[in-house]
RNA sequence: GGACGGUUAGCUCAGUGGUAGAGCAAUCGCUUUACACGCGAAAGGCCGCAGGUUCGAAUCCUGCACCGUCCACCA
């Protein structure tokens, strides 16, 4: 191409396919394809994996091309660097997306039945799967595509089992009957970091219960009533602690159709802490089923007995009564509240705001109810990631979320790991009908009966000589994420990507999921591989809009990253995202970044035209040029302080500042300065040092803008040319 | 209820003890042969509020207000 067919403006669309083209030829994303890459050291990165359940946001896009930038940076620093791209298969959110899509055709996943539902969510991770990948590269990252990982892969899955198996050795496995977050639409579980709480504006009814009134916000709960605890010191009841009391609630035998009638029911009394003299009356109503605190009063007063009255269906139960029976629990809080107006049972019903919990995925409203689930003990497990976290194992940036995560850890409970969903990796536990009737589930025994292990599915009993029955519960999807950092590099194998790239050099983290995911990986990473899976833990911002509000589709505040790319071009929403990185702030979001980043892209497009023009066409050396003249002196040492500024800001994750000096120096040293210098000496040595400045400006500039910039390596004639995302800085 | 962060030009943000800065927008002048996605010039801020330390504070300390995020079993 010769210089004069440049177009006066930089048209992106008109070179990103052709480059990102070029570089995947090359093969030197693959850092095992790099030259030299034997005397290379190892810097790596694995992607979060996005869930295959739409599109990339613009959060995203900013954790990746944050990624990119560190990882072009490494390669031309000389490292082998890789970038592990892959997905997730978001075992909830992944079923819930097909479940959407199903609900269009009118259908369920019952419709279906388990194995075609199952069909179905496969075709939809292949089709939205290689969307993300095409987004992905949308986004100019230089990622390993050979390397591309799935969590649903069957090497995955083996290591998954592999870790399950581990943990039960260990005994760090149980099966228990717990109150749990179950979600009814979902139809499953869910873990305390998968319930998203909401204020929400209710009802606090004060009802008699004798001699007392006491305080509720659930009413209906009143049917699985077991027990009233006041607090031990609260000497107010100390006179009741032991004894039964008798309260007069509505008959739930009576027929919905009938009117309510009084029945008298008896209620032990019991001290226990977690009532609060300080709250309403200071005596607590206890339905241990369908709630935690009172479960946990279960827990501690075997003389309390527990009733379920919710369904996992979310309507009440036989043990509800005829009354209640088969209504929602909506419903039938509206038929309590009536019922104990008619009986004069209700003191009063004042306005109230509480938090209610729903499904983080189908927003629907989490009953807590009683239920049979598999949970991992954490004791050991955050002991130990404890331990690497104050003997300072990991780096975190921000410093401050090492004390967040620690405070965090210190208040951990057992991790709920089953779910009862289709998608997702099986449960490797086992039984068959023999079994079932020898050795019932006692709540609190090891696995509740079931056997633990990997099977052929067609091995039989050796005692009633029938198939063993696989459960139908999956994993909690972040049980395998955790194990993300190694199982990509192929653990439990000792490859060689294995011994390279492990540990990670850090991991990039939304604050989002920095238990969720963060902390899982840590105390994996310490189980499986003896070492914290990365050295630094980076918790990047979190962009909202520009009022400050998170974005969400409810809200209409996205920003679609791949519109903004369509509009602008890679490399201005590299910029803009980049730009408006300011150390771990929030961002909110400014378009007029990526403005800037187009207008930068132009200035940058036609000093390359005017330097390239300047220079001719003979091949030079990028030897560093002795300068005699005050001009290009000035120059020289310009551009060696910025890219010692920008240096020292990449290591320490300024992305913002790092672009911020580029900026500066390019435009006001380089092109409104010295351009012009240039124009009126128009000397060899001048020129040396142009083309110097030039050469060494679109290597420093490359990590965040990294088509504009090969590209104009592409035309600056200098020797022993490589492609420029490999040139050494 | 706890923890953390923010509050600086119209908007998005830098600046962390010595006369207030950038990008974008707005104003005025330039069809100067790299770039009008440009160049030059001018304009714009009692640096959230109230105290304190200091010769001197946007910058350090204390308190308060407002905004935001995360965590928490308050019925």
């Amino acid at each position: 191409m010769k210089l004069e067919d440049l177009s006066k403006s930089y048209d992106p669309k008109q070179y990103e396919e052709e480059i990102y083209r070029a570089w995947e030829q090359s093969g030197f994303f693959n850092p095992d394809s790099l030259p030299n890459a034997e005397r290379r050291k190892p810097f790596s990165i694995v992607m979060a994996p996005p869930n295959i359940t739409g599109h990339l946001h613009v959060g995203h896009a900013l954790e990746n091309v944050m990624s990119d930038v560190l990882i072009r940076r490494k390669r031309m620093e000389n490292y082998k660097p890789l970038f592990l791209p892959g997905k997730d298969h978001a075992g909830i959110a992944g079923q819930f997306a097909v479940e959407k899509e199903l609900k269009k055709e009118g259908k369920t996943r019952a419709d279906l039945g388990r194995e075609k539902f199952l069909e179905r969510v496969w075709e939809y991770m292949r089709e939205i799967g290689s969307n993300i990948d095409q987004e992905l590269k949308g986004l100019g990252i230089s990622t390993d595509w050979s390397r591309a990982r799935f969590t649903m892969d069957e090497a995955y899955q083996h290591a998954v089992e592999n870790v399950f198996l581990h943990y039960h050795k260990k005994g760090y496995i149980y099966r228990g009957k717990r109150v749990v977050n179950w979600c009814t639409r979902c139809r499953t579980t869910l873990s305390d970091l998968e319930v998203e709480y909401t204020e929400e504006q209710g009802k606090l009814y004060h009802i008699a219960y004798g001699q007392i009134d006491i305080a509720t916000t659930r009413p209906e709960t009143k049917l699985g009533d077991s027990a009233l605890a006041a607090h031990p010191a609260d000497a107010r009841y100390t006179e009741w602690i032991g004894k039964d009391i008798t309260i007069e609630t509505s008959d739930p035998t009576v027929p919905r159709d009938k009117k309510p009638k009084m029945s008298k029911i008896n209620l032990h009394v019991v001290a226990d802490i977690a009532a609060d003299p300080q709250f309403g009356t200071g005596v607590i109503k206890v339905t241990p089923a369908h709630d935690m605190t009172d479960y946990e009063i279960y827990t501690r007063h075997p003389e309390i007995n527990i009733v379920q009255i919710i369904g996992e269906n979310g309507r009440m139960n036989k043990n509800a009564g005829v009354r209640f029976e088969g209504l929602t629990v909506m419903e039938a809080r509206d038929l309590m509240v009536e019922d104990l107006t008619t009986l004069n049972l209700l003191k009063k019903a004042e306005d109230y705001t509480h938090a209610v919990a729903h499904c983080d995925r189908c927003k629907s409203v989490i009953e807590p109810l009683l239920s049979d689930q598999w949970f991992l003990k954490m004791d050991k497990l955050a002991l130990h990631a404890q331990r690497a976290i104050e003997k300072n194992k990991v780096t975190f940036v921000p410093e401050n979320r090492k004390q967040i995560m620690l405070d965090w850890i210190a208040g951990i409970r057992d991790w709920n790991v089953s779910r009862q969903l289709w998608w997702g990796h099986r449960i490797p536990a086992w039984r068959c009908e023999c079994d079932e009737k020898t050795k019932p589930a006692r709540p609190d025994s090891r696995s509740g009966g079931w056997h633990i292990g990997l099977m052929a599915p067609t091995e039989l009993c050796r005692r009633c000589k029938k198939p063993w029955q696989q459960t139908t519960d999956v994993l909690d999807t972040w049980f395998s994420s955790a194990l993300w950092p190694f199982a990509t590099l192929h653990w439990p194998d000792e490859t060689n990507d294995l011994k390279t790239y492990y540990p990670t050099s850090v991991i990039s983290s939304a604050r989002e999921i920095f238990y969720l995911w963060i902390f899982r990986m840590l105390f994996s990473g310490l189980e499986f591989m003896g070492r914290p899976p990365f050295k630094t833990i980076f918790v990047h911002p979190t962009i909202l809009d520009k009022s400050g509000r998170k974005m969400s589709k409810s809200v209409g505040n996205i920003v679609d990253p791949m519109k903004l790319i369509g509009e602008y071009g890679i490399d201005a929403v590299r910029f803009g995202l980049m730009w408006q990185v300011m150390s771990t702030q929030d961002i909110h979001w400014s378009e007029d970044a990526l403005r800037a980043g187009k207008k930068f892209l132009n200035k940058i497009w036609n000093s390359g035209r005017f330097t390239l023009a300047q220079i001719g066409t003979q091949n030079r050396t990028l030897r560093k040029p002795r300068a005699t003249r005050p001009h290009t002196q000035k120059i020289l040492a310009s551009l060696e302080a910025t890219s010692k500024t920008v240096r020292a800001n990449i290591e320490t994750y300024e992305f913002g500042t790092a672009l911020h000096t580029l900026y500066d120096f390019y435009w006001h040293e380089f092109c409104d300065v010295f351009l012009e210098e240039v124009k009126k000496d128009p000397s060899s040595e001048t020129h040396q040092v142009l083309f110097y400045v030039f050469a060494s400006s679109l290597k420093l500039l490359h990590p965040f803008i990294p088509f504009i910039t090969e590209k104009l390596w592409e035309l600056t004639p200098v020797q022993n040319k490589t492609l420029l995302i490999v040139e050494e800085l």
